[in-house]
DNA sequence: GTCGACATGTGGATAGTCTACAGTTTCCTG
DNA sequence: CAGGAAACTGTAGACTATCCACATGTCGAC
């Protein structure tokens, strides 16, 4: 039992949810860990302890910001949205992530 | 600022030193260093405080053995090698990355 | 009015990397 | 043969990003 389960592999998470913000453009943190989890088919189960210092993180990085707003139920919301230096940063991740699994791959594919 | 350097994407150190035991046989934990800098192309250094702490790691878990040996500089040195639940534990690794890469992949691939 | 889903947050634990230091052995060079 | 470089093993402490568990508040439905 118990450790099938996935987690977000470390370090992933600024880069899981700027490009969440750049495909879904501005939401709040509640949607965007429901989205991460939908898109991942549930792969992924997103704490709201990991969320939401994630969020405040990002933003004081000034790759995120935040906006008053209510959310389709009604609530009052902080809608994030990417910055341009966000958009940035969002590049310099993915090129990070693809160097680190290229390397990675390097390794597997080494026959035994 | 300053760095483009790749560091060990966190937790898989132990996948790459398994592996690297796997292709390579018995080693020293120095060679296994040696070993992930040159197939990374040295875009991953290795520190000695990250290397020695994951193979006593290792050892605890019971996937990786030593030996005591002679390198090829005549140096004493530690020789370690996989244990059958080593060989098995790489494969649990190897699911586990590929499940993560799969999944980061799947965000990635969305049309902004 | 209270209950459950929506929504935001905090505190502490855990884990795996890093930097930086410390020490031994063998070979090479002057 | 002294001294240093390179091979080789280790330890201590900081740091960072995740986790779990708890706390708080809002709104619609019943």
């Amino acid at each position: 039992m118990a450790d099938d389960k996935t987690e977000i592999p470390y370090g992933t998470l600024d880069l899981l949810i700027l490009k969440t913000l750049e495909t879904m453009g501005p939401m709040h943190g509640y949607g965007v860990a429901r989205r991460i989890e939908q898109v991942s088919e549930n792969l992924l189960t997103l704490n709201q302890g990991s969320i939401y210092p994630a969020l405040i993180r990002l933003t004081q990085k000034g790759w995120i910001r935040t906006t008053p707003g209510v959310s389709e139920t009604k609530r009052k919301v902080k809608f994030y949205s990417l910055t341009r230096a966000g958009k940035k940063q969002l590049g310099v991740e993915i090129a990070r992530w693809e160097t680190a699994t290229a390397v990675v791959a390097r390794f597997l594919e080494t026959p035994s």
